[in-house]
DNA sequence: TTATCACTTGGAGTTGACTCCAAGTCAAGT
DNA sequence: ACTTGACTTGGAGTCAACTCCAAGTGATAA
Protein backbone atom coordinates (compact mmCIF):
# COMPACT_ATOMS: atom_id res chain seq x y z
CA UNK A 1 0.00 0.00 0.00
CA UNK A 2 1.53 3.27 -0.96
CA UNK A 3 1.60 6.28 1.47
CA UNK A 4 -1.21 8.50 0.21
CA UNK A 5 -3.52 5.54 1.03
CA UNK A 6 -1.86 4.89 4.03
CA UNK A 7 -2.26 8.76 5.11
CA UNK A 8 -6.35 8.70 4.12
CA UNK A 9 -7.09 5.11 6.05
CA UNK A 10 -5.23 6.73 9.24
CA UNK A 11 -6.16 10.48 8.59
CA UNK A 12 -1.83 11.03 9.13
CA UNK A 13 -0.91 13.77 6.85
CA UNK A 14 2.21 12.21 4.32
CA UNK A 15 4.46 14.37 6.10
CA UNK A 16 3.88 13.07 9.15
CA UNK A 17 3.94 9.38 8.49
CA UNK A 18 7.39 10.44 6.37
CA UNK A 19 8.22 12.24 9.73
CA UNK A 20 7.71 9.42 11.97
CA UNK A 21 9.57 7.18 9.90
CA UNK A 22 12.32 9.34 9.27
CA UNK A 23 12.92 9.85 13.58
CA UNK A 24 12.29 5.87 14.01
CA UNK A 25 8.91 6.19 15.59
CA UNK A 26 7.93 3.58 12.59
CA UNK A 27 11.06 1.39 11.56
CA UNK A 28 11.83 1.60 7.67
CA UNK A 29 9.12 0.48 5.27
CA UNK A 30 10.27 -1.53 2.17
CA UNK A 31 10.75 0.24 -1.16
CA UNK A 32 9.72 -0.98 -4.51
CA UNK A 33 12.60 -0.65 -7.07
CA UNK A 34 11.57 3.11 -7.86
CA UNK A 35 12.27 3.63 -4.21
CA UNK A 36 8.59 4.32 -3.13
CA UNK A 37 7.35 2.82 0.00
CA UNK A 38 4.90 0.19 -0.27
CA UNK A 39 3.19 -0.56 3.30
CA UNK A 40 3.17 -3.95 4.49
CA UNK A 41 0.50 -5.30 6.88
CA UNK A 42 2.88 -4.98 9.14
CA UNK A 43 3.43 -1.49 8.44
CA UNK A 44 -0.37 -0.78 8.99
CA UNK A 45 -0.44 -2.16 12.05
CA UNK A 46 2.68 -0.15 13.56
CA UNK A 47 1.35 3.06 11.72
CA UNK A 48 -2.18 2.19 14.18
CA UNK A 49 -0.84 1.15 17.12
CA UNK A 50 1.36 4.70 16.99
CA UNK A 51 -1.43 6.54 15.80
CA UNK A 52 -3.55 5.39 19.06
CA UNK A 53 -0.74 6.51 21.34
CA UNK A 54 -0.13 9.37 20.07
CA UNK A 55 -3.67 10.38 20.39
CA UNK A 56 -3.51 9.67 24.51
CA UNK A 57 -0.57 12.24 24.33
CA UNK A 58 2.36 9.51 25.06
CA UNK A 59 5.21 11.67 24.02
CA UNK A 60 7.29 10.60 20.61
CA UNK A 61 10.74 10.41 22.56
CA UNK A 62 9.03 7.29 24.64
CA UNK A 63 7.50 6.04 21.82
CA UNK A 64 10.93 5.84 19.70
CA UNK A 65 13.09 4.15 22.67
CA UNK A 66 9.95 1.63 23.10
CA UNK A 67 10.36 1.00 18.99
CA UNK A 68 14.09 0.69 19.33
CA UNK A 69 13.73 -1.96 22.05
CA UNK A 70 11.34 -3.83 20.25
CA UNK A 71 13.99 -3.90 17.05
CA UNK A 72 16.32 -5.39 19.82
CA UNK A 73 13.76 -8.51 19.76
CA UNK A 74 12.74 -10.71 23.30
CA UNK A 75 16.29 -9.56 25.72
CA UNK A 76 14.15 -6.35 25.42
CA UNK A 77 10.78 -7.81 26.72
CA UNK A 78 11.14 -6.43 30.68
CA UNK A 79 12.25 -3.28 29.33
CA UNK A 80 9.17 -2.82 26.98
CA UNK A 81 6.80 -3.71 29.69
CA UNK A 82 8.59 -1.36 32.15
CA UNK A 83 7.93 1.79 29.80
CA UNK A 84 4.22 0.78 28.99
CA UNK A 85 3.76 0.35 32.21
CA UNK A 86 5.23 3.79 33.26
CA UNK A 87 3.10 5.15 30.14
CA UNK A 88 -0.15 3.58 31.98
CA UNK A 89 0.49 5.38 35.20
CA UNK A 90 0.74 8.43 33.46
CA UNK A 91 -2.30 7.89 31.40
CA UNK A 92 -4.77 6.93 34.44
CA UNK A 93 -3.37 10.26 35.89
CA UNK A 94 -4.27 12.32 33.06
CA UNK A 95 -7.25 10.58 32.70
CA UNK A 96 -8.49 11.37 36.47
CA UNK A 97 -7.73 15.15 35.54
CA UNK A 98 -9.93 15.32 32.56
CA UNK A 99 -12.24 13.98 34.72
CA UNK A 100 -11.63 16.44 37.06
CA UNK A 101 -12.25 19.09 34.39
CA UNK A 102 -15.29 17.12 32.91
CA UNK A 103 -16.99 17.79 35.81
CA UNK A 104 -16.25 21.46 36.52
CA UNK A 105 -17.60 21.90 32.91
CA UNK A 106 -20.23 19.90 33.91
CA UNK A 107 -21.13 22.24 36.90
CA UNK A 108 -20.71 25.26 35.26
CA UNK A 109 -22.29 24.67 32.21
CA UNK A 110 -25.52 23.75 34.74
CA UNK A 111 -24.76 27.08 36.59
CA UNK A 112 -25.36 28.81 33.39
CA UNK A 113 -28.08 26.80 32.52
CA UNK A 114 -29.74 27.76 35.75
CA UNK A 115 -28.81 31.49 34.85
CA UNK A 116 -30.36 31.62 31.67
CA UNK A 117 -34.05 29.96 33.08
CA UNK A 118 -33.74 32.66 36.09
CA UNK A 119 -33.94 35.19 33.51
CA UNK A 120 -36.37 33.62 31.77
CA UNK A 121 -38.60 33.27 34.85
CA UNK A 122 -37.98 37.20 35.61
CA UNK A 123 -38.96 38.17 31.82
CA UNK A 124 -42.54 36.18 31.88
CA UNK B 1 -1.43 36.25 48.91
CA UNK B 2 1.64 37.06 47.04
CA UNK B 3 3.04 35.05 43.61
CA UNK B 4 5.62 33.08 45.24
CA UNK B 5 3.03 31.19 47.52
CA UNK B 6 0.70 31.30 44.83
CA UNK B 7 2.94 29.54 42.59
CA UNK B 8 3.96 26.69 45.42
CA UNK B 9 -0.09 26.10 46.54
CA UNK B 10 -0.95 25.40 42.57
CA UNK B 11 2.47 23.90 41.71
CA UNK B 12 2.23 26.55 38.67
CA UNK B 13 5.97 28.45 38.02
CA UNK B 14 6.31 32.03 38.58
CA UNK B 15 6.80 32.83 35.07
CA UNK B 16 4.18 30.94 34.13
CA UNK B 17 1.83 32.62 36.47
CA UNK B 18 2.93 35.89 35.05
CA UNK B 19 2.71 34.81 31.65
CA UNK B 20 -1.30 34.03 32.24
CA UNK B 21 -1.90 37.17 33.54
CA UNK B 22 -0.07 38.77 30.58
CA UNK B 23 -2.00 37.26 27.78
CA UNK B 24 -5.22 37.51 29.81
CA UNK B 25 -5.50 34.19 30.54
CA UNK B 26 -6.20 35.68 34.31
CA UNK B 27 -7.54 39.26 34.94
CA UNK B 28 -5.32 41.68 36.13
CA UNK B 29 -4.39 40.61 39.80
CA UNK B 30 -4.20 43.81 42.82
CA UNK B 31 -0.63 44.87 43.37
CA UNK B 32 0.50 46.50 46.86
CA UNK B 33 1.49 50.31 46.85
CA UNK B 34 5.09 48.80 45.43
CA UNK B 35 3.59 46.87 42.37
CA UNK B 36 3.70 43.60 43.78
CA UNK B 37 0.78 41.32 42.91
CA UNK B 38 -1.43 40.34 45.96
CA UNK B 39 -3.82 37.40 44.64
CA UNK B 40 -7.01 37.89 46.06
CA UNK B 41 -9.53 34.77 47.02
CA UNK B 42 -11.33 35.29 43.92
CA UNK B 43 -8.37 35.77 42.20
CA UNK B 44 -6.89 32.35 43.73
CA UNK B 45 -10.36 30.69 42.60
CA UNK B 46 -9.47 31.72 38.94
CA UNK B 47 -5.98 30.28 39.00
CA UNK B 48 -7.49 26.71 40.20
CA UNK B 49 -10.32 27.34 37.17
CA UNK B 50 -7.36 28.07 34.46
CA UNK B 51 -5.08 25.08 35.88
CA UNK B 52 -8.06 22.63 36.16
CA UNK B 53 -9.10 23.71 32.24
CA UNK B 54 -5.25 23.55 31.01
CA UNK B 55 -4.68 20.30 33.13
CA UNK B 56 -7.15 18.82 30.47
CA UNK B 57 -5.29 20.09 27.39
CA UNK B 58 -8.06 23.12 27.21
CA UNK B 59 -6.18 25.29 24.67
CA UNK B 60 -5.22 28.69 26.14
CA UNK B 61 -6.88 30.94 23.22
CA UNK B 62 -10.26 29.43 23.84
CA UNK B 63 -9.70 30.30 27.74
CA UNK B 64 -8.71 33.52 26.84
CA UNK B 65 -12.16 34.25 24.75
CA UNK B 66 -13.89 32.55 27.73
CA UNK B 67 -12.54 34.86 30.14
CA UNK B 68 -12.80 38.23 27.99
CA UNK B 69 -16.57 37.14 27.88
CA UNK B 70 -16.33 36.64 31.66
CA UNK B 71 -15.40 40.12 32.17
CA UNK B 72 -18.15 41.49 29.62
CA UNK B 73 -21.26 40.23 31.96
CA UNK B 74 -23.98 38.65 32.26
CA UNK B 75 -25.13 39.27 28.22
CA UNK B 76 -22.00 36.79 27.45
CA UNK B 77 -23.77 34.14 29.89
CA UNK B 78 -24.90 32.16 26.18
CA UNK B 79 -21.65 33.05 24.67
CA UNK B 80 -20.06 31.07 27.20
CA UNK B 81 -21.98 28.44 27.89
CA UNK B 82 -21.18 27.63 23.82
CA UNK B 83 -17.94 27.69 24.58
CA UNK B 84 -17.73 25.09 27.67
CA UNK B 85 -20.41 23.45 25.83
CA UNK B 86 -17.77 22.52 23.01
CA UNK B 87 -14.75 22.12 24.95
CA UNK B 88 -16.79 19.47 26.97
CA UNK B 89 -18.01 17.57 23.63
CA UNK B 90 -13.77 17.51 22.35
CA UNK B 91 -13.03 16.34 26.01
CA UNK B 92 -15.54 13.59 25.85
CA UNK B 93 -13.99 12.80 22.48
CA UNK B 94 -10.50 12.68 23.90
CA UNK B 95 -11.15 10.40 27.12
CA UNK B 96 -12.82 8.07 24.83
CA UNK B 97 -9.65 7.66 22.92
CA UNK B 98 -7.27 7.81 26.18
CA UNK B 99 -9.56 4.67 27.19
CA UNK B 100 -8.93 3.15 24.11
CA UNK B 101 -5.18 3.64 24.23
CA UNK B 102 -5.41 2.40 27.92
CA UNK B 103 -7.08 -0.77 26.69
CA UNK B 104 -4.49 -1.39 24.49
CA UNK B 105 -1.70 -0.61 26.73
CA UNK B 106 -3.46 -3.30 29.11
CA UNK B 107 -3.51 -5.86 26.20
CA UNK B 108 0.00 -5.43 25.40
CA UNK B 109 1.27 -5.56 28.93
CA UNK B 110 -0.73 -8.64 29.22
CA UNK B 111 0.88 -9.94 26.56
CA UNK B 112 4.27 -9.65 28.00
CA UNK B 113 3.77 -10.91 31.58
CA UNK B 114 2.56 -13.84 29.38
CA UNK B 115 5.49 -14.00 27.93
CA UNK B 116 7.83 -14.20 30.67
CA UNK B 117 5.80 -16.51 32.19
CA UNK B 118 6.11 -18.43 29.58
CA UNK B 119 9.92 -18.54 28.87
CA UNK B 120 9.30 -19.35 32.84
CA UNK B 121 8.00 -21.98 32.66
CA UNK B 122 10.71 -22.94 29.91
CA UNK B 123 13.48 -22.74 32.52
CA UNK B 124 11.99 -24.63 34.97
C1' DT C 1 24.25 51.81 54.72
C1' DT C 2 24.84 48.18 52.33
C1' DA C 3 23.71 43.69 50.97
C1' DT C 4 20.20 40.38 50.12
C1' DC C 5 16.12 38.84 48.39
C1' DA C 6 11.70 38.60 46.33
C1' DC C 7 9.63 40.86 43.31
C1' DT C 8 8.98 43.64 38.62
C1' DT C 9 9.23 44.15 33.22
C1' DG C 10 9.93 43.34 28.14
C1' DG C 11 11.71 40.48 25.24
C1' DA C 12 14.22 36.47 23.65
C1' DG C 13 14.81 31.44 23.65
C1' DT C 14 13.21 26.58 24.03
C1' DT C 15 10.52 22.40 23.34
C1' DG C 16 7.59 19.06 21.13
C1' DA C 17 5.34 17.90 17.26
C1' DC C 18 4.51 18.60 13.32
C1' DT C 19 4.11 21.14 8.54
C1' DC C 20 5.81 23.22 4.55
C1' DC C 21 8.94 23.91 0.70
C1' DA C 22 12.00 23.34 -3.26
C1' DA C 23 14.20 20.48 -6.16
C1' DG C 24 14.40 16.12 -8.04
C1' DT C 25 12.72 11.18 -9.85
C1' DC C 26 9.82 7.99 -11.99
C1' DA C 27 5.70 5.75 -14.32
C1' DA C 28 1.79 6.42 -17.00
C1' DG C 29 -1.28 8.77 -20.23
C1' DT C 30 -1.78 11.85 -24.69
C1' DA D 1 8.44 12.99 -26.63
C1' DC D 2 6.27 15.46 -23.30
C1' DT D 3 3.38 16.49 -19.55
C1' DT D 4 1.19 15.22 -15.39
C1' DG D 5 0.99 13.62 -10.93
C1' DA D 6 2.45 10.95 -7.09
C1' DC D 7 6.25 10.11 -5.01
C1' DT D 8 11.25 11.18 -2.97
C1' DT D 9 14.71 14.02 0.07
C1' DG D 10 16.90 17.46 3.29
C1' DG D 11 16.10 21.24 5.50
C1' DA D 12 13.56 25.21 7.00
C1' DG D 13 9.40 27.16 9.10
C1' DT D 14 5.40 27.19 12.30
C1' DC D 15 2.71 26.82 16.39
C1' DA D 16 1.34 26.38 21.28
C1' DA D 17 2.83 26.88 25.56
C1' DC D 18 5.80 27.91 28.20
C1' DT D 19 10.66 29.19 30.17
C1' DC D 20 14.56 31.93 30.67
C1' DC D 21 17.17 36.21 30.98
C1' DA D 22 18.85 40.82 32.07
C1' DA D 23 18.09 44.93 34.14
C1' DG D 24 15.71 47.30 37.54
C1' DT D 25 12.96 48.31 42.24
C1' DG D 26 11.75 48.22 47.00
C1' DA D 27 11.57 46.22 51.76
C1' DT D 28 14.17 44.12 55.23
C1' DA D 29 18.21 42.26 57.96
C1' DA D 30 23.13 42.74 59.48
Amino acid sequence: MKIAEVSERYDISLDTLRYYERIGLIPPVNRNKSGIRDYSEIDLKRVEFIKCMRSAGLPIDVLVEYVGLVKQGDKTIEARKGILKEQREQLLVKMDEMQKTLDMLNYKIEVYENAVLKKEKEII
